[in-house]
DNA sequence: ACGAGTACCTGGCAGC
DNA sequence: TGCTGCCAGGTACTCG
């Protein structure tokens, strides 16, 4: 699923390609794809011109000259594509005789004008041990929500949460107040650490999941992966615990042995 | 304000 | 083989 080093991935990829280029065409997938077609999203793209794209959290946004941003979301099994075809074409646009396009299997994706709020990422100057000290002052909620939660800290999805916390040696269940100084100091910099690596290595591509660039390309991420999508863990070797449904629904793997 | 639960959605796969 | 039903998960929503 895409995380921020996965659309961060799929931006560099089309702001090196299109950046400065006019777009020739704009067409809106199925009607069921949406509650309400993304209007203000194809006024903004037809006949405009991309000045860039840049990325927040784990939205991508595309800067169109003189008329602001259009925003995407790519959910869980959003993808971007370079000319690909699939029936699952959410939104697709052209430059010159090139398609761009957005294709949302599970229709998790969004796209529109406006971004949420969001908390800083990781790698922010607004972030630091200080910060995720107040995140998690107070909350009995677990580590692994807060972090996760995208108005407190942008970027962090299941897998490099999950990652973050065991390179902190920490485990994903335990309540946010209860981390101690020293584990927020680890946290914080795992925050950093698991997603700039995630970026350097141009996302993760699992075996369940299919994250591909747009042109197609894997990420190497996987490689490095110690817990997620794994059955024992990467540092000690030893059995994985899954938490299963107990932290917002999802599944928590976590190594018992290296965190605690 | 907070935390827990659930709806959304469909491809993939385990189990029969 | 072919069917059923469960599971994955980011976000937005409701409820207590």
């Amino acid at each position: 699923m895409p995380e921020l080093p996965e659309v961060e991935t799929v931006r560099r990829v089309l702001h090196e390609r299109y950046r400065g280029r006019a777009i020739t065409a704009v067409a809106v997938g199925k009607p069921t794809f949406y509650r309400a077609p993304p209007l203000a999203a194809v006024r903004a793209l037809t006949g405009g011109t991309i000045a860039g794209f840049r990325r927040r959290g784990k939205y991508l946004l595309a800067d169109i000259e003189g008329r602001g941003s259009v925003v995407f979301h790519l959910g869980m099994s959003g993808r971007i594509t370079v000319g690909e075809e699939s029936p699952h074409v959410r939104f697709q646009f052209w430059v010159g005789t090139e398609a761009v396009r957005f294709h949302d299997a599970r229709r998790f994706g969004r796209v529109g004008c406006e971004l949420p709020e969001l908390g800083p990422e990781p790698m922010d100057a607004a972030f630091d041990a200080d910060y995720l000290r107040g995140v998690l002052r107070g909350r009995k909620a677990s580590v692994k929500a807060l972090i996760m939660d995208q108005k407190l800290i942008a970027g962090l999805g299941n897998i490099y949460a999950s990652e973050a916390l065991h390179l902190a040696r920490v485990r994903p269940a335990r309540a946010g107040k209860s981390l101690t100084r020293a584990e927020i100091e680890a946290l914080a910099q795992a925050c950093r650490t698991v997603l700039e690596l995630g970026v350097e290595l141009g996302g993760s591509t699992l075996d369940d999941e299919s994250f591909l660039d747009p042109l197609g390309r894997p990420g190497r991420m996987q490689k490095h992966v110690k817990v997620y999508g794994r059955e024992t863990c990467g540092t000690c070797g030893g059995p994985l615990r899954d938490t299963r449904r107990s932290i917002g629904g999802r599944s928590s793997l976590h190594c018992p042995s290296c965190q605690r």
